[in-house]
DNA sequence: GTCTATACTCTGATAGAC
DNA sequence: GTCTATCAGAGTATAGAC
C-alpha cells in the first residue's frame, strides 16, 4: 500500500499523510482533493500517486494508523487500580487527545457519521473487543460497591461523547463562548467534576 | 430562493428537501450529488434546479429550517419551573429529537465538523443569544441553592454532548452493543440518572 | 523519483423542445 | 413544469519524458 522503504520515501510517506490529515479533517473524504493536499504536502499531484495508490489508501492509512493511538487511553485503564482513580485519568487522557489531536478526532467522527465504510470492521473487531473487556472491569467495580452502578458501555460511550464533543464541535463552542477563554481547559474541569459525582456510591 | 406558490410547488419543493436530507445527511454536502437527491426523489436532475437555483440552496434551506426546531427543546426551559424537572424535561426533549430527527442531526453535525461554512451567523447569532440567555437561568438556580453549581455553558454542552452521540455515532453504538439492544431506550434511561446526580446539591 | 501533460469520468448547471 | 441533451469545470489517475 505504502512503500516505506528507504528514508527518502519513509519521509515522503509521512509529508503526505500528514498534509492529508490536514485536508481530510477539514474536508471530509469527499470535500477534500489531491489537489489540497499536493499543495499542503509541497509535493506535485502525480508524486502522491506514487506513494499511495489511490487518495483512498491514503485515507485508509490514516484511519488505521489513529485507531490504535485512539484506544490508547481505555487501554490503560488498570483492573488493579482505583476505579475513581483509573476512570478519571481515562477521562483525563482522552480529553489530552481532544486537545492534542483534534484533527483525528475530526477524521473520525466525518468517517462514522457517514456510517463507517472504510472503518467499520475494525469497530466491530478490536473496537467493540476492547470495549467489552473494559465495561467488564467496570461492572467489576460496579458489583463490588466500589462505584456507583451504571450501564458500563453507556458509561463508556458518555466519556467519548463529552470529550470528542470539545474536538469535533470546537467551532460551535468557541462560538457560543466567544472570546477570550479556554473551552479546553474549562471542559477539564468540568468533566472531572462531572464524573466524581456521578460515580459516587 | 425556493418558489411555493402554488400547491404544486410546495409539494414539490418538500419532496426535494426531503430528498436531500436523507443525501445531505448520509454523504455530508461535497459527497452528496444531485444524481442521487434526483434519484430519490424520483424527479429530474434538472427539474431540482428549477425549484432550487443550486445545490448548495437546498443545503442552506434545510440547515435553516432545522435550526429553529433544534432550538425548541431549549426555548421551552422554564425559568419559573423547578430546576430540575426543567432541565430533565430538557434532556428528555433532545434526547426525543436525536430519536427522531437522527438525519437532521448529522446534517448539523457534518457542517459544524467542517467549520460550519454555511451556518456560523446562525450559530454566533441566534444560537449563542439563547444559550446566553438560558445559561443565565441556570446561573439563577445555582445561586439560590436549587441545584449544584456548575459552569452552566458546560452544563449546556454536556446535554448536546451525550444526546447527539446516539444520533450521530449510531453506528458505533450499535456495533459495539451489538444485536439485539435499544441503545436509544438505554441511553434515555442512562441520562436521566446522569443528569439527576450531577445537580444533586 | 519527480515532473508536465493529458486521458477520462463525474458533476453542477444550462439550453431548448414539448 | 418537466424532460432530453449537453456544456464547462473539476477531479482522479496514468503516460511518458527527464
Amino acid at each position: 500500500m505504502t512503500r516505506p522503504r528507504t528514508r527518502i520515501q519513509t519521509k515522503n510517506s509521512e509529508t503526505i499523510l500528514e498534509a492529508a490529515l490536514e485536508v481530510f479533517s477539514a474536508q471530509g473524504f469527499r470535500g477534500a482533493t489531491l489537489d489540497q493536499i499536493a499543495e499542503v504536502a509541497g509535493l506535485s499531484k502525480p508524486n502522491l500517486l506514487y506513494y499511495f495508490p489511490s487518495k483512498e489508501a491514503m485515507h485508509r492509512a490514516l484511519l488505521t494508523r489513529m485507531l490504535d493511538t485512539w484506544l490508547d487511553p481505555l487501554r490503560e485503564m488498570d483492573a488493579g487500580g482505583d476505579p475513581v482513580v483509573e476512570i478519571l485519568g481515562y477521562v483525563r487522557r482522552k480529553m489530552e487527545l481532544s486537545r492534542d489531536y483534534p484533527r483525528e478526532s475530526r477524521l473520525f467522527a466525518n468517517e462514522i457519521l457517514q456510517g463507517g465504510p472504510r472503518i467499520r470492521e475494525a469497530i466491530e473487531g478490536d473496537l467493540k473487543a476492547l470495549v467489552d473487556e473494559k465495561a467488564g472491569v467496570l461492572a467489576g467495580w460496579m458489583d463490588e460497591g466500589r462505584i456507583a452502578r451504571l450501564p458500563p458501555h453507556h458509561l463508556i460511550f458518555s466519556v467519548w461523547a463529552l470529550t470528542q464533543h470539545y474536538a469535533d464541535f470546537d467551532m460551535q463552542v468557541r462560538a457560543v463562548l466567544g472570546e477570550g477563554r479556554d473551552p479546553l481547559a474549562e471542559a477539564g474541569a468540568f468533566l472531572e467534576t462531572l464524573f466524581r459525582k456521578l460515580l459516587a456510591t
